[in-house]
DNA sequence: CATGAATGAGGATTCATTCAT
DNA sequence: GATGAATGAATCCTCATTCAT
């Protein structure tokens, strides 16, 4: 009865301002911090709360994904390190400081990992983790039959190295904020196989 | 009017109840995370929230206060071993591996580390932490001299690894916790001179 | 632009959409209480909510409409009664239990019963109440002239004795719910006439 | 340490708000009916919410403690029939007469007790309700000795009463409020022993 | 006519902090 | 000094109703 035309409009305008609250919730936590409101995020939106509601049930299925939309981010680069990348060391390092810069870009993202509390946020984004995590463990075991990483090395062993990343960039201690960049080159150094 | 004689007996007591403030915040703050109310801290200190605010004037003060704490345990870890440990890497790993072990069983003083907004907490502990980082720079230096270490480690590049520990502890990801003892292994493994 | 021939099909979906609301209106108000969603009987309706809002302008004439139904559903017992009970007190007194039994089926219509505010209720079905209290009145006249009945009873005194019953079976005091039967057995019994 | 002369005054400010509270909650929810705010009660009693949340910690459990102190109410009143009105029938009929005036003079409690959900409210007066209970039964087997009351009376036969005695009020038909006093005559009227 | 996305006022509850006793 | 009652701003979420498609 409906053709796909005619139902598509309705539906675009809905996907357009389900974008435009996602934009409006990662900008209004990186300034805001989680604290910041519902309202305020429909407010930036251009939408009322209720709108912000029935896109994403409760705040951490909102947080949830932000989350699952970074994760896929993070999977699309190390995906493409894979694909272009001939290196395995460029592939691993490159992958992991590209990804790393992304979450320096992204305080709320990083907020919500820091969270810690509510499963709720992470269960959204579980399925999306688990791909980045394929895909990671693909660039580990190409990084560990070329020799250049511990042989002990696992995949399990990067999600620490982006949480200290992460921690580094939002703990402000006495002397402000430490140089993620530089912790990170430390950390990778600890990954990498040494010479005999 | 107060005699030192009799205002003796009552710092006794203002001291014992300051004290056991900060035991009911910490025990606090680990069970039910940074969000613990000030009167559930008051509850199990056994006195009323109005004395816990006469000892800190506010929640932050507090957190401050068991932050210093932290630090100066800390900094007295690494004067043991420096003092106590001959061989350079052991001491400078041994001292750091305590020190994440006394992390790890204080979710209270990871939180407020991790709670990143709010200077309050910060400055009131930046004296302890400055002592921390004095001793902290004897051991790498002695490190460094010895040919243990990076030539180019700073003690700035050992907070990030304190944070990186800590988020590692904290975060739950979609795996649980992760292994932060093995985390700190790598970490400190990207600190130690290259051989040649 | 619309033939009589083109509309007509149209229509009968109408009333078909018209009852298929009314139904999951009452499945829903009892299932969940007056507070069920004008979106969750929209659902069970299997139509979307403005198509609700077609038929009934606001919650408050759907439960109107509801109300009247029941009136009429009520009025047509005690016509039943009227017609083809001889018995003057079995017709009055069994009109009743029967009409009782409707509305311990019925919890939407006993919310809507007790909600009290909103006239809007009440005034979409006084149509409906007037009929059911004229026919009600010749079964009271009935029982009067035969003498089984109080002669100072009126058509006004049987609203209360449902208001009860409903009360009765609504209300869950510490003991869970009373007995509605026995309540309106003795209520019926008050109205009865005395031996002298 | 403290006398029970210097902690009296500071409880008695708490006594006198939480008693300021309760008035104006009755207030509040005659005239607003049950969603009334809590906020609307604070302002009613001059206090904050806070100290609105201090004595009662949910909306439920101050509607518990209105209905729990109605229900000492009503028991006073049944227990002075029992101590000063010799006439059986009198004594039975007056208090439930007396009790059905205070009754309707509560908006609040009516309310209350159609509420029907939230456990907890009922909860919170269980012990009120029995002790009322328990008088009430003195007051049927006084009745039922004296052959007044039919001989089948159960105690569990009077909340019934009172709640179609509440409904009566609080139900506007299209006719208006009925005569909820010549509905309690009627009702009374069932319970009484029938001559021979 | 039907749809369902959008709206936004409304309301219960929490908790850091103050201050009268 | 100690106490704990009082404060009230802050915030998440709900749901009847509207209206663009």
């Amino acid at each position: 009865m409906t053709s796909p035309a005619a139902s598509a409009p309705r539906r675009a305008d809905a996907v357009r301002n389900r974008q435009k609250v996602l934009d409006a919730a990662t900008e209004a936590f990186t300034e805001l911090g989680l604290e910041a409101r519902m309202e305020e995020i429909a407010r930036r939106a251009g939408v009322g709360v209720g709108t912000v509601y029935r896109h994403f049930p409760t705040k951490e299925a909102l947080l949830g994904e932000l989350l699952a939309e970074k994760w896929r981010a993070l999977r699309d680069t190390v995906q493409h390190s894979l694909d272009h990348e001939p290196d395995p060391w460029e592939a691993y390092a490159g992958a992991l400081k590209r990804n790393a810069e992304i979450m320096a870009g992204d305080a709320a993202v990083r907020g919500a990992i820091m969270l810690s509390d509510s499963p709720e946020v992470w269960d959204h984004a579980a399925g999306a983790h688990q791909e980045l995590m394929e895909v990671t463990e693909l660039l580990i075991e190409r990084g560990k039959a070329a020799g250049v990483l511990r042989g002990d090395l696992q995949v399990t062993d990067i999600p620490p190295m982006m949480a200290g990343v992460c921690a580094t960039i939002d703990v402000r201690g006495p002397a402000g904020q430490a140089d993620w960049r530089r912790h990170l080159e430390l950390a990778l150094d600890g990954t990498r196989r040494r010479a005999a």
